[in-house]
DNA sequence: AAGACGAAAGTGGTTGA
DNA sequence: TCAACAACTTTCGTCTT
């Protein structure tokens, strides 16, 4: 499910931990995985200063320290050096370049020359520009997503495979992020829902769905369909569900699946159904409004996913 | 008044000639 | 490229609690 690259870049970002850290890394070591739905997808979220789990998005821990990255900065060269998704630091980097670029032409060189390392100059100048708010439109729409590091790395090397095969050109990128985003929560076992991902984007759920399949056509990804029991506990957690009920519903999923139930449907109405019939059989019953509030699909469909299920599967529903 | 139900028409994506 | 198609949504009237 990890890909090479981004086992590299953690291991990168574990290996060398300062070692004052010892007692309190002792401490992260016990929370290795969410005691709601036993993920072992935690993040850290240092801006909020919690961790959670970023498959059901329960809040473990709040007013975690702040470890800070692993290496110390002396100097801002030293910072734009070390550090790995540098944004401002390029900014300066570039400003730098630049001038001594203009000084190096000496006037006898020619206009001709000059105007050429100039137009040179903006194209890399605007790329570049639009490469920094790339990074960090994806830094910002993961975080809204409570996304964990390694996809937002993966999104980073997704979105520099895409410039290098020149496919930003002439789209948004907005639609792209979006979309790499959307691919890699897929790849990873954490899938959003387009909702989801529209929710935090500046653009719509058209623009993304198209800059979707135009990257899953021009890179060939291969993204298996998302299964139902990705999205449970999630939903379930935004439901306020026990695990209880968490389970029910993995339970009926799968009954389903065997069943063939679930060929040709979308994996969100099933889940929703799952979730809305798992519910009721524990005697925590929501709505199918509330349970279509959650999910992003109509309650029609949860009513017709329901009744498929409870009728071939023989679940007695006894409101 | 709120929730559940289902019919009917509409939407957007996929498929196959 | 176009039309048929399945899944899903929107809308709305009706029944139940």
């Amino acid at each position: 499910m990890v890909s090479p690259e981004s086992i590299e870049e953690k291991g990168k970002y574990n290996g060398n931990r300062r070692r004052g850290d010892k007692a309190k890394a002792d401490a992260e070591e016990k929370l290795k995985e969410c005691p709601e739905c036993g993920s072992k997808n935690l993040v850290r979220d240092y801006g909020k200063a919690e961790l959670f789990c970023a498959n059901c998005g329960l809040v473990i821990a709040e007013n975690i320290v702040d470890l800070g990255p692993e290496w110390r900065a002396f100097d801002s060269e030293q910072a734009s050096k070390r550090a790995r998704v540098g944004a401002p630091m390029t900014y300066r980097i570039h400003d730098k370049g630049l001038s001594t670029l203009v000084t190096w032409s000496s006037p006898g060189q020619g206009q001709y020359k000059l105007k050429k390392r100039q137009q040179w100059t903006h194209i890399a100048n605007t790329t570049e520009r639009s490469f920094i708010f790339a990074l960090s439109e994806i830094d910002r729409m993961a975080s809204a997503l409570r996304l964990p590091i390694n996809i937002r790395e993966a999104a980073s090397m997704l979105y520099r495979k895409a410039m290098k095969k020149h496919l930003i050109r002439g789209r948004s990128i907005e639609g792209i992020t979006s979309a790499i985003l959307y691919v890699n929560c897929r790849q990873y076992g954490v899938p959003r829902t387009l909702e989801e991902v529209r929710d935090v984007s500046r653009v719509g759920q058209k623009e993304i769905s198209r800059a979707y399949r135009f990257l899953l056509r021009e890179l060939d990804l291969k993204v298996t369909p998302a299964s139902p029991v990705d999205f449970v506990p999630r939903f379930c957690s935004q439901l306020d569900l026990s695990g209880e009920i968490r389970s029910k519903a993995v339970e009926i999923i799968k009954k389903a699946s065997e069943a063939e139930l679930t060929n040709g449907r979308g994996p969100i109405g099933i889940a929703a159904a799952a979730i809305y019939i798992a519910a009721i059989l524990s005697g925590e019953h929501r709505t199918q409004k509330e349970v279509s509030d959650v999910t992003g699909v109509t309650e029609v469909t949860i009513r017709n996913r329901y009744k498929e299920l409870s009728e071939q599967l023989d679940i007695d529903v006894l409101l």
